[in-house]
DNA sequence: CTTTACACTCCACTTACTGGAGAGTTTACA
DNA sequence: TGTAAACTCTCCAGTAAGTGGAGTGTAAAG
C-alpha cells in the first residue's frame, strides 16, 4: 500500500511515516519507477506497533528495541517487563514533579489579585531565589 | 562577575548561561579586551528569575514575557496571573494523560509473568491496534 | 485532457540546550 | 618566574522527534 494508506491505518501522519522509514524504523519496499514506498501488511503492523508504543511514552530508541524483541520469536518477556517497569517509575517521578509544580503555581495564583496594580506575588515568588 | 560565578549563583550551567546570553535573554557587558562576559547584579537577578521560571515549566518565550513584565514597573498582575492559570491547566491536562498512561502500563506489567517464555501481554497489547 | 490528490526529495526550522575542538586568559603554587 | 590548572571564549555539530515548505513528479477522477 502507499504511504497515505499506511499512515491512515496507523494513525500517523504521512510525514511521520516517511520519517520512520528514513531512520530505518520500518523498511518498506520502493517502486524503482516511481520512487513510491510500498508498505506491506507487516510494515503496517510495525507502524501500528510503534504508534502505540510512542503513545505509551516509549522513545524511538525503545521502540526499536521493542520491535526487535517483538520480531524475535525467542524473546523473553522478562526484558519487555523490565522496560515497562522502568517506564512506570519514570512516569511516577514525572507525576510527583508535576503535582508539586501545580501546587506551587496554584498557590501563587490564588494569592494574586489579578488586577491592574503592579503588586504580584507570582513575580515576587519567581524573583525570590 | 564572570560567567562561572553567575552560573553558580543562579544554579545554571555555564553553557546554559552562555546560551541565554546568545539568544538575548540576558545582556551582560563584554570586556572588549578579553571577550569575557561581565554579569551585573541585575543580570544575575534575571538569570535567577529565569532559572526558577523554567523550573515552573515556563518556556523561554514565556520567560521573556515574564521578564519584560517583571522589569516593567507599570505591568499589571492580570497578565501574569493569566499566564500562570494557563500553565496550571496545561499541567492538569498532562497529569490526566500521564495517570492514564501509568494505569495502562501497570495493568500490562501486572499481567506479564516476566519469565523466559515468549508469551507477553505487553507486546500483545502493543500490537493489538 | 485537465484538475485534483497524492507522492517524492531536499532543506530548514523547532526547543532548549549539550558536547567538543581549539585557542586565549587568569589564578595558584613551587 | 615558570608552569600547570582552571577558567573563558567562539564556532560547529548534534540531540529528539518530528514539522513545514519548495519544487517536482505520478495517479486517479471527471
Amino acid at each position: 500500500m502507499n504511504i497515505g494508506k499506511a499512515a491512515k491505518l496507523s494513525n500517523l501522519t504521512v510525514k511521520t511515516v516517511r520519517y520512520y522509514a528514513d531512520i530505518g524504523l520500518v523498511k518498506p519496499l520502493k517502486n524503482s519507477n516511481t520512487g513510491y514506498r510500498d508498505f506491506s501488511d507487516d510494515d503496517l503492523a510495525q507502524l501500528q506497533f510503534v504508534a502505540k508504543a510512542r503513545k505509551f511514552n516509549f522513545s524511538i530508541q525503545e521502540c526499536e528495541e521493542l520491535l526487535s524483541l517483538y520480531s524475535d520469536k525467542n524473546r523473553s518477556s522478562k526484558e519487555v517487563k523490565a522496560l515497562t517497569l522502568e517506564k512506570i517509575s519514570e512516569i511516577d517521578a514525572k507525576l510527583i514533579e508535576l503535582k508539586d509544580l501545580r501546587h506551587q503555581l496554584s498557590f501563587l495564583a490564588k494569592n494574586c489579585k489579578g488586577d491592574d496594580r503592579p503588586e504580584c506575588p507570582i513575580l515576587d515568588a519567581l524573583s525570590d531565589v
